[in-house]
DNA sequence: CACTAACTATACCGATCGGTCTGGTAATAT
DNA sequence: ATATTACCAGACCGATCGGTATAGTTAGTG
């Protein structure tokens, strides 16, 4: 097989995912009705359906390219010959930098399971995420990483983020980015 | 006027924000309709639109409720004669036991404004409350409060809430706890 | 060529949403 | 006695939701 069609240069299925994880981030889940999702992928309705089972596993989808992305992004971010503090601030600046140009939306996984709190399978991608991010953090660390300092960086993200999503402060981002520096500089 | 009408043990105000409040906060605003929060209220859809102008109106309605008992529970639990530690413990120690016990549903005002990202309403409210933490906070770091500490105990504040909800980790709300305690010790 | 597979376009479905309207009851205020 | 006020019960409305069905098009494959 080995892609044997050569269809559009991208796929219904790539098209309805790079649809979805736009409108599904920035308006969110529920807001999104799957016309909508369909008619800015450019795409027949049918098409949707023949590559997802229902809209959960659309969800399901745009929750895992969005973990790929954020390994992705975070790999890019991070020089593992830079002083620790640095590879902290390369994380968490980005952050203070969208609440200030107000492109910031919240954690994808965060707001999907507040957006759909009886999911079994969203609950499942969040889970995967947050061991994502701790393993992310506990490298960053070094090989000597206590447990509790790994504990300590997740939460410190974790303010950081709730601080640019519902207070919308990038001074209160930055200064969690400043306890993470902190930590792991001791 | 104050009180004419002895009307119903409880109004019908009253049982609709009784249910509102239970109903909103553990199944989400979204998914909970208006019909549901009337008929789990007892009463009349009609009395529903004649104490608020529409469901945006019974959101923020109960945004206030929560933040009022937000208050209210806040002082409840604070002993202004115990040591700062304990303090801090007595604000964190429900969160964790919530979590293990799973009736944790989430901080309704992040919630909220995950839900509704553009109700302008919600993010006021949601603003109040931010405020209303950070003050309560600076008040238990005492009189010789700087800045700079307050916002980390917000942050370590917000960490927690996102440990519990997200991570569904008692473990990490104590670990959040516990740096909140070495910060306001020291 | 015939076949298959992926696709488009659109009509349609039942369910549910927020919200309105009608009509009736009970108690207070004048 | 009569208005007024707060309430209940439930039919009803248009809109939108997720999802299905029909029918036709395009392009690569044996």
């Amino acid at each position: 097989m080995h892609s044997s069609t050569i269809t559009p240069i991208v796929s219904a299925k790539e098209r309805l995912l790079a649809s979805a994880g736009r409108l599904f981030h920035e308006h969110g889940i529920n807001a999104t009705g799957i016309d909508l999702v369909v008619r800015n992928a450019g795409v027949a309705k049918a098409s949707l359906y023949n590559n997802f089972a229902n809209k959960e596993a659309l969800v399901v989808a745009y929750l895992e390219q969005e973990l790929d992305g954020w390994i992705r992004n975070a790999h890019a971010l991070d020089n593992p010959l830079s002083p620790r503090r640095e590879r902290v601030a390369a994380l968490f600046e980005p952050l203070a930098r969208s609440v200030e140009l107000n492109t910031f939306h919240g954690c994808p996984f965060t707001n999907a399971v507040i957006e759909l709190p009886e999911c079994a399978a969203v609950r499942t991608v969040a889970r995967d995420y947050r061991a994502v991010v701790r393993t992310h953090l506990a490298n960053l660390l070094g090989a000597d990483t206590i447990s509790t300092a790994a504990s300590r960086l997740v939460l410190l993200y974790d303010a950081a983020i709730t601080a640019a999503k519902v207070g919308r402060d990038a001074a209160l981002v930055r200064e969690a980015s400043t306890m993470a520096q902190e930590l792991v500089d001791a």
